[in-house]
DNA sequence: AACTATTTATAACG
DNA sequence: TCGTTATAAATAGTT
């Protein structure tokens, strides 16, 4: 907020970002404080710094207490915690950005890998676009993006759907095959059925009677009402 | 911070008190926010209004996981050891969570923040979907999704295009708007010279020429061309 | 909720 | 980490 707007991303230089994080930080707590002061609210606080450092502040009484509130009032609310264990991959995303940026770069130790050296540039390029989206999207769309960016992510999310459509199709078609596959064999069994039904009235009882069971007796597919 | 300094004791008017709590405590949400992202940095934060409304923020991730975070790092930290007993009961709630999820379910504690924790919940599942979304792409496809999951997906990701989409379009349009700003400018700028061309012909020379300069000088606006 | 005069926070630099 | 300063952001008071 001075010398310059910020842009709402990583800062990549580290020294820069060890300065802000302790900025802020010192910021964020002393904004805590002053609401909890002023509307006399209860506020809990932590960071981790990247390295795993924490930091914390606790309005009106210690942590503990805080965090068994927190318990109580959020209760029934979580959902399973499922979404933790992507999170290292994505925090390796946005640290693994740091390194490339060179296009081209190719070392000499890699002669026989260009293929594979393009591979990751591309795959690079493609990770940090979609972070870039992320962070747009919870940033509720507010995040700084420029026309190129936001037409490139348009683009990757398009190519997104049309896989996430043919693999949608795929799993459809097979259900529907395996469906067909059991009707067919539903349908062997009922003649099966029918004919043993059938003999044995022949044989029971000289005088034919019907069924009443229409043929066949499967029930109706009805995959293509949706 | 604004028309006038502020006197950092609880506001006694509670009108003002209730105020100021809406904007500040939007402010350290934002200030939360943007400290995680800048420095990579995981931070939780929970408010309880004066009326015991929570309010709460978890960066990356969700809350439970910082707070089991959080007692791991600060266990043999806590200046008071008398809430150091409540710890394992702590992290067992914050895993017992799995189970319930009837929802309808409210608790006394939860009344006056319903709304909150709707779309708390709401905000979550977003996250997880997406986050399984990322799975499925950098697995090439292939993680397992189920179809609902999968239509699930799409409909988030369309969601998401059409966002970029008005995106695209505010800053366009913004971009013509300021071209054609920038054109006005330049032609009464034109008609300026334009005039004082003539002008200067005039006075120095009695017989009228042509500037040859069609008129106006404006580059034409080729915006709608593509 | 919107506005705006001020105060505050802070980015860049040393 | 600390200090300085120009500037961006937050927000108190007001409508």
């Amino acid at each position: 907020m001075a010398r310059g707007k910020v842009q709402m991303k990583r800062i990549e230089n580290s020294v820069h970002r060890q300065v802000t994080f302790c900025k802020r930080r010192s910021g964020l707590l002393k904004k805590a404080k002053e609401l909890s002061v002023l509307c006399d609210a209860e506020i809990g606080v932590f960071i981790f710094s990247a390295h795993g450092k924490l930091y914390e502040l606790a309005t009106k009484g210690n942590m503990q207490g805080l965090i068994e509130r927190y318990m109580k009032s959020s209760r029934g609310t979580q959902p399973e915690p499922a979404t933790i264990e992507t999170q290292p991959d994505m925090v390796m995303m946005a640290k693994g950005k740091k390194k490339k940026e060179e296009k081209g770069e190719k070392l000499p130790s890699m002669e026989a890998s260009a293929d594979a050296n393009e591979e990751i540039n591309k795959l690079k390029q493609e990770i940090e676009i979609l972070q870039k989206g992320l962070r747009f999207m919870f940033g509720g769309c507010a995040a700084e993006m420029t026309l190129d960016e936001l037409i490139g992510l348009e683009k990757h999310l398009e190519i997104w759907i049309y896989k996430i459509r043919s693999t949608k199709m795929d799993i459809m078609f097979k259900e529907i095959e395996q469906l067909r596959n059991k009707e067919g064999i539903l349908k062997a069994a009922n003649q099966y059925l029918q004919d043993k039904v059938e003999e044995n009235i022949m044989i029971t009882n000289f005088a034919p009677i019907t069924t009443n069971i229409p043929y066949p007796l499967t029930i109706q597919n009805e995959i293509f009402q949706y």
